[in-house]
DNA sequence: CGCCCCATTGAGACGGCTCAACTTGCGTGG
DNA sequence: CCACGCAAGTTGAGCCGTCTCAATGGGGCG
């Protein structure tokens, strides 16, 4: 691990890293900076010890602090309304922002839960606001990292009220492989980090649907599936899923 | 007309108003700021003529420059897919802000498209990130708006996930219903701004399912339907509907 | 080894969709 | 002024995709 540019362990057992050291910069944050800003950025951001699959970073009600960028592993978000009805609202892989559903009320509102271990750099948005004031770029980028949230949870609307199964499905599989790409990741092949029941929840599904799909996708060789092992053979074939009507 | 607090028309034939004497400033932008600074924000915001019901504000892939807040009437944004799907994603009514969709990436995401006649405030998109470098409580107010939105995004995806039809249907009214309340306007009595089709096309139902519902309730005594007029009689047993699962 | 959790698969039920007919309100034009 | 067409909404009957319920299989871990 000694020497590892992106993770040393310093002497507190802490995670000892930097912006301009971390293998995500080009997605990340710093993405929108240059070298001196991401140094003052480096310095608010708190690099805390990784949390464990199942262990929560924030629950909703508790009072909004931070927001979140994921360094490693994958994240999930969901709400819970007042009779314990789940919704997943979304997963978060390496290199992405999580958090701005606090922002709005000063209390979160919504549980964030790791699907793997998993490790954050938190910015306290108290500080983060100040720093957003004297580096223009930077308040730009957050602007735009919410703009592309909303975006993203629009697009989400759409499939949830107009897609069926498969379609569903197949969104899902082609975002995750569209992030995958962003990260040199392989495209076509992946690890699910989340569970079929994480799966139907965030995709308005039952478990049992979302495995009958899974085994037919597998049977007509669009993708091979085996547990949360994943290969996408025909991206094509996948990609007309996507467009199919309930 | 003339001597009329909110809207004198100016010799141009354009709408004249400023923030300050608008009957939406405790609820809409201003509600952040200090006298000198609304005035600040004034300058930058152009009021033009009104838009018809029908007519588009903006389309999807036109270049982002602005964000709106609505003044009068009424506004609906939805999505256009590859294959020409649509999906509804939000209303909006006066005092609210839309145009969010465009930040992320430069260009329209979405289109928006006036429902009855409307006037909207025009805020240039750029001039405002010069003006939130500034005045900190409105960059904090930005991305509370922003933040909120993404909250009630996710609201809405636990509605088309999870919901019956009963219960997304007594969810938007409810939604509505809090949203006059907001503007000092009767939570119970209301005009629909929005078509049957509108409101099946955002909660993920077809208009003859729309149309059997609010029968449904109206002959529970529950609202009481004549059109797009709308009661609602028993708020209460409207709120456990919104619980109902599918 | 045995337990438990997750996933798969089957059979039947049901909510909302499709298709179709009819009503109502409104604007247009003869 | 009424006839007509059109758009929006309502209502009914039958169908279909997904859910529910239930049984079974498999992998990880104490």
């Amino acid at each position: 691990m000694a020497g590892s540019p992106q993770q040393n362990a310093c002497s507190h057992g802490f995670i000892k890293a930097t912006c301009s050291d971390c293998n995500l910069k080009t997605l990340c944050l710093p993405i929108a900076l240059d070298i001196r800003d991401i140094d003052k950025l480096d310095k608010i951001i708190q690099r805390s010890r990784p949390i464990q699959s199942g262990e929560h970073l924030y629950r909703s009600g508790e009072p909004f602090k931070s927001l979140y960028a994921v360094r490693s592993g994958s994240i999930k978000t969901y709400l819970v309304d007042e009779d314990g009805v789940e919704q997943v609202t979304g997963f978060y892989l390496p290199g992405e922002v999580l958090g701005f559903d606090g922002i709005g009320s000063s209390e979160h509102g919504c549980n964030v839960v790791a699907l793997e271990t998993s490790s954050v750099c938190e910015m306290p948005f108290d500080r983060l606001e100040e720093l957003t004031l004297s580096i223009p770029t930077l308040q730009h980028h957050f602007f735009q990292l919410m703009g592309k949230q909303i975006e993203s949870d629009h697009q989400m609307m759409l499939t949830l009220s107009k897609k069926n199964a498969e379609g569903r499905i197949a969104t899902l599989l082609l975002s995750l492989s569209r992030r995958n790409s962003r990260r040199n990741l392989s495209p076509n092949a992946m690890r699910l980090p989340m569970s079929r029941m994480d799966i139907g929840n965030f995709l308005g599904l039952t478990i049992e649907t979302v495995s009958r799909t899974f085994s037919r996708l597998n049977k007509e060789g669009i993708i091979s599936v085996e547990g949360r092992e994943i290969v996408i053979n025909e991206h094509d074939r996948l990609n007309e899923l996507c467009h199919q009507l309930s």
